[in-house]
DNA sequence: CGGTATCCCACATGATACTG
DNA sequence: CAGTATCATGTGGGATACCG
């Protein structure tokens, strides 16, 4: 063994973390996906149920979600008219690993607050 | 019933999966964590196995993960002297989480690319 | 060895106005 | 209703140089 105890694995800036980090890894595609996931829901629909998200960016995530496969997008003929976006078989598949992080994050919270503020006041005193 | 089939539960940009997103969702967070897990790593050995990082951002990420109480740092005397940084219980407890996610990317990465090209060529063409 | 200090730019997000 | 267009801005991250 030369250098390290383990021989090295290089991890890469396109590392596979990043293939999910780059699709969720934004401000509102999990918020989307939790609202889709109870039903389908009109543009509108999802907009009203985030609160603070623009048109713009509403857009701008749904069109990359659509992209990457996670939502469908359906015209509705009939009055009123409008869009419906669903979530595809493979949106869908993502709630289990949802719920292994969710549950993760409530069982964690307080302690990464607490470990904040002390650094945090250890910053400030020291 | 008033509006929506269901009512509405509003999402705020600070609904708990920022929590995570807000300590992970970063570049580097999740590689420095999966270097760490198999031990403690000095400072340039954490840099030397994460391609293309600088010395400023990894210490701006090493802080963070440290103040959200992921890994700890310990000062080492001796000769040559340095800095060990290694995973704190709180940090070991993502493994789970982590291990969940990756698999799931792993199983559906092939099917992500082929929804990206089938949506660009779409793109293309219309 | 393990950092700071500057400078810079790309990009994500937001505000606002307009449109088919 | 469901967008697009335009402009503004804050921040993450990189390049580079210097320090105890």
């Amino acid at each position: 063994m030369a250098n390290d105890t383990h021989d090295a694995f290089i991890y890469r800036a396109d590392c596979p973390s990043r293939v999910i980090l780059d699709q969720l890894g934004d401000k509102w595609s999990m918020m989307i996906l939790a609202v889709l996931v109870v039903e389908p829901h009109r543009f509108n629909a999802i907009k009203r149920r985030l609160e603070g998200v623009t048109q713009r960016v509403l857009t701008q995530t749904l069109r990359k979600l659509e992209r990457n496969g996670m939502i469908g997008r359906r015209v509705l003929g009939g009055s009123p008219p409008g869009v419906e976006y669903a979530l595809t078989p493979l949106g869908r598949s993502l709630q289990k690993p949802f719920a292994v992080l969710y549950e993760w994050t409530l069982t964690h919270i307080d302690t990464i607050q607490k470990h904040q503020q002390a650094y945090d006041r250890k910053r400030k005193v020291g």
